[in-house]
DNA sequence: CTGCTTGGTTCACGGCATTAACCTGGAGTG
DNA sequence: CACTCCAGGTTAATGCCGTGAACCAAGCAG
């Protein structure tokens, strides 16, 4: 069981966790209306906001009348106390990306990645590189940047090297943390890009108010992003949400995984253009990379690919339905490349078929949606990393950083 | 986001919590145990402690002597402070158990249920009933029974008036609870079946220890109990764990859901004797009732046979996998009269079939067990309820009684 | 200027876990 | 049998915390 003491320390740091969260994420707000939603007493508001103010992580911004009494003067993060700055690691380029804590992007960089495999010692320097970069674009001073996340498409070991083991890229066991701590001071935090992903979408996009959603994300591959309770699902090794590869045709077309039925050899871009191929004759769809083929497929008026989009929005119904039926999530949130251009054109047809597969009651609870942050989600998702170590660190359970860095 | 404020008096509830569910769940343990396993400090350790043996919850129990130093005086829960009752209400019967604190089963009682969809105010009579009986039967003052836990095969709102859905009793929205407290004044607790055995299962069977765990039950019916972190997944309206009705053969067989291709309809105890039949020119297994003539088929030699259950083991690995890749358990425990059958007989193939389906990574982590608890775990689980009130009232987040009756 | 209303602050109070000093009971030793 | 050692457990002083009640601040109506 649970064997964490409590103690006095740890509650003033809930409170003062619980108050930040809510400024930060809900906008302006009176210390009254803090106090109503939280529970607290008007007079720990005030001091634990004091302390705030103080220290300069929090400011006041104008003030609103109310009739007929003393205007309330409304708090914000100050958006200048510090800077996060987030990175993702994808198949094709490194992104790095510096935001104040409104969450407004000061400055970018990107570096592309040749190799299929690539080395990590290059993506480690891209990362670095990329980090100082955009601190100097922005002109901000380097103590002031509070944190930086990476994202990267594997699955990350909770440990204070962070581990990286990543099919896509071929890395078995990088200790990315380490690599990445011993260029700089700045307090390293990294995590899968799905979770990142969808802590973006959670906290600004599609997911803003629920607290149990799922994000399902198709792009050449399919991954999920499980929300409970507000707080991502990682399993007992944090590799939890391995959608694409659960098995949805017994027996069915082999999966890269090696294994056979699997979601992803249906669902994913990949995939898609695979059995595009097969049904006409052996012809692939126009286009030169993946995600203009997959555009092209789209966009197609032959029989040929009116069938094998309706499979698509077929099986990936089911998938859904599968994720309905086991977390019973008040939002299921469809993302990825893939994912929104079927979505855009399909939304309607994978309600339908969604609602065929799942338990009537569970689907009754759910809204299904598409995800509404652009493709530097991940990246801001990443950047949002340090951040709820701000949060979490004062929460309870884990003792600090979800194992990563610390500095 | 959490709008919960902690206060001073949160912070003793959590710490009291921790050391009884330490001292109850890991048996008798020394003062000094206590404080280095929960960190906190000797002294709080005797304070708590000392208020709850003077309130009688907990007892000393002997010392041990430690080698040169004074001996430790051993703590328990006095195991006659307070009783529980259990029970589960099944397809065919009614089972009611009362237990003392150190879960010694003292009395039990059953009542056949006749109908294929049974009346609530009959079920109702029967929980009742059986009730004051065991509380009679056991000796036991009624003022000393501390809760009532029923467990239903539904899903149960978490409301006051614990309102049930329950396809197999026929049951939409009966308000059990209500029913319940209107002729009891026990507190009563109501919840989900599958929940109830996975709690006993977690606290007293294969799930010692562990913390992320997924109980796979396969009777009749299929369905799972997700354990993450120690505690239950429930999802937004409790309905978590559908795993019976998510497709696992795009387009297959017809499910009783009404849905093609569900896991329910290959592994579960009905669909397999189906296809039974079906493989066999129409002939079913012999015996009467499901669970006779599954065990029929478990011995029977023939080819048709050896070739239906062979199936039944990939259909079931092939689940049991799309679990492990979705939840990263450290451990799926295997259950149900079904479940249980064919485990004991197929679990190195279940083993290996899953290890073909599973990701290399998360299945590595994993391992496949079987329940170890009889057939009274549902009652025993559901009879932890209300102890489980007694610890999550005081750790966080629910105001009280997980929505549930508090008398 | 008075009264009213709403927003926010100050301060004494009781509750909490902690630390450090202090008992308690048994085993070994001369 | 006294003395010492040692681990288990208790007690009192301390510092921190959120709360409630009294209090101050700021705008409006008359």
């Amino acid at each position: 069981m649970d064997a964490r003491r409590t103690t006095v320390r740890d509650m003033r740091r809930a409170n003062r966790s619980v108050l930040l969260t809510r400024i930060w994420l809900d906008g302006p707000l009176s210390r009254h209306e803090l106090g109503q939603s939280t529970a607290l007493s008007l007079a720990s508001v005030s001091n634990l906001v004091g302390e705030m103010i103080a220290e300069g992580l929090v400011e006041e911004a104008g003030s609103v009348e109310s009739d007929g009494g003393r205007p309330r003067v409304l708090l914000r993060v100050a958006p200048g106390y510090g800077f996060l700055v987030g990175a993702d690691v994808g198949e094709t380029r490194v992104q790095v990306e510096l935001f104040d804590l409104a969450m407004t992007a000061l400055a970018k960089a990107e570096y592309p990645i040749a190799a299929a495999e690539p080395d990590p010692r290059q993506v480690t320097d891209h990362l670095l590189h990329g980090l100082t970069a955009v601190i100097e674009q922005a002109g901000v001073d380097p103590a002031a940047v509070l944190g930086f996340g990476v994202a990267v498409s594997g699955t990350v070991e909770r440990t204070a090297d962070a581990v990286v083991h990543a099919q896509t890229l071929g890395w078995d066991g990088v200790p990315l943390g380490a690599m990445l701590r011993a260029g700089t001071d700045i307090p390293v935090h990294i995590d899968n890009g799905a979770k990142t992903l969808g802590q973006a979408e959670m906290w600004f996009g599609a997911g803003r108010g629920v607290r149990h959603a799922v994000i399902a994300l198709v792009g050449s591959g399919v991954g999920a992003c499980v929300v409970a309770d507000g707080v991502g699902y990682r399993g007992a090794h944090s590799s939890a949400g391995e959608w694409g590869h659960t098995t949805i045709v017994y027996g069915g077309r082999r999966c890269r995984c090696g294994n056979l039925g699997c979601l992803e050899a249906y669902v994913g871009a990949e995939g898609v253009l695979d059995r595009f191929r097969q049904a006409n004759r052996g012809r692939p769809a126009a286009g030169g990379d993946e995600e203009t083929a997959f555009g092209e497929l789209l966009r197609a008026s032959s029989r040929t690919a009116a069938k094998v989009l309706d499979e698509t929005v077929g099986y990936l119904g089911a998938g859904v339905a599968n994720l309905v039926n086991l977390f019973n999530p008040e939002r299921v949130v469809l993302g990825g490349w893939a994912g929104l251009a079927l979505g855009e054109r399909y939304l309607p047809q994978i309600r339908e078929v969604t609602a065929r597969h799942a338990l009537r009651q569970p689907y009754a609870q759910t809204s299904i949606e598409l995800c509404r942050l652009g493709p530097d989600a991940v990246a801001m998702g990443a950047a949002t990393l340090p951040m709820a170590r701000h949060f979490r660190r004062t929460l309870a359970r884990d003792p600090g950083g979800q194992g990563i860095a610390e500095a």
